[in-house]
DNA sequence: GACCAGATTGTCT
DNA sequence: GACAATCTGGTCA
């Protein structure tokens, strides 16, 4: 395993930080054991530029963990029953975010297994709402460093700009047409072929 | 396989 | 009081 990812990483261009995931480690360090994967999917948020970002509006406690600055866990609710995780980003000071929405389970598959209840691998982190049942987050994790906190993000294999694939966001109503959705070609592992 | 409805709750207007 | 960066299980084919 690598180091985690410095936090000088987070403090760029967005889509950039987004495509430089794919390929990342993503691990939980629960007090029992650690449970992860590889980043296979992503999404970017731009600020006040995208009406589908949280931060697009005004600062609200939830959404307040986007205006810490780069290099932290961001952790909501959706739909009254799924968390999603982000990572923030900021480039220019701006608030932004990269949703992490799919995961190639490496590390703590059995836990995952008993949390989703899931016997196949890719029926475990497939989604935003499964990632973050699989890796047991919640909100307590929100805000929390993703160099030092319990989440934390690790390098990994560099992919070429030739094995990801762009295509537009999903489940937003706004600004749908935006290439904003970064995958790598050929996985298995994203949420939608 | 594709399409559709229901779940369920914190947050904002 | 409406809605949300989703998932699941049902139906129909």
């Amino acid at each position: 395993m690598g180091k985690p990812l410095d936090l000088d990483f987070y403090c760029r261009d967005t889509v950039q930080v987004a495509k430089e995931l794919l390929g990342c480690l993503l691990i939980n360090h629960t007090s029992k054991e650690d449970i992860g994967g590889i980043i296979v999917e992503t999404e970017a948020y731009l600020g006040k530029e995208d009406p589908a970002c949280h931060s697009a509006k005004s600062m609200t406690e939830r959404n307040k963990t986007m205006f810490k600055g780069a290099g932290f866990s961001y952790v909501y609710l959706i739909y009254g029953i799924h968390y999603c995780y982000n990572v923030t980003t900021s480039a220019d000071n701006k608030p932004e975010a990269v949703l992490i929405r799919a995961l190639e389970p490496t590390t703590g598959i059995e836990f995952m297994k008993r949390k989703r209840k899931k016997e196949k691998l890719i029926d475990l982190c497939s989604g935003p709402g499964k990632l973050t049942q699989a890796l047991d987050i919640n909100l307590n994790n929100d805000g929390q460093r993703v160099d030092t906190g319990n989440i934390r993000i690790y390098s990994g294999k560099n992919y070429d700009n030739k094995e990801i694939a762009a295509a537009k966001r999903i489940g937003i109503s706004t600004a749908k047409d935006l290439l904003l959705r970064f995958y790598i070609k050929d996985n298995k592992f994203i949420s939608k072929k």
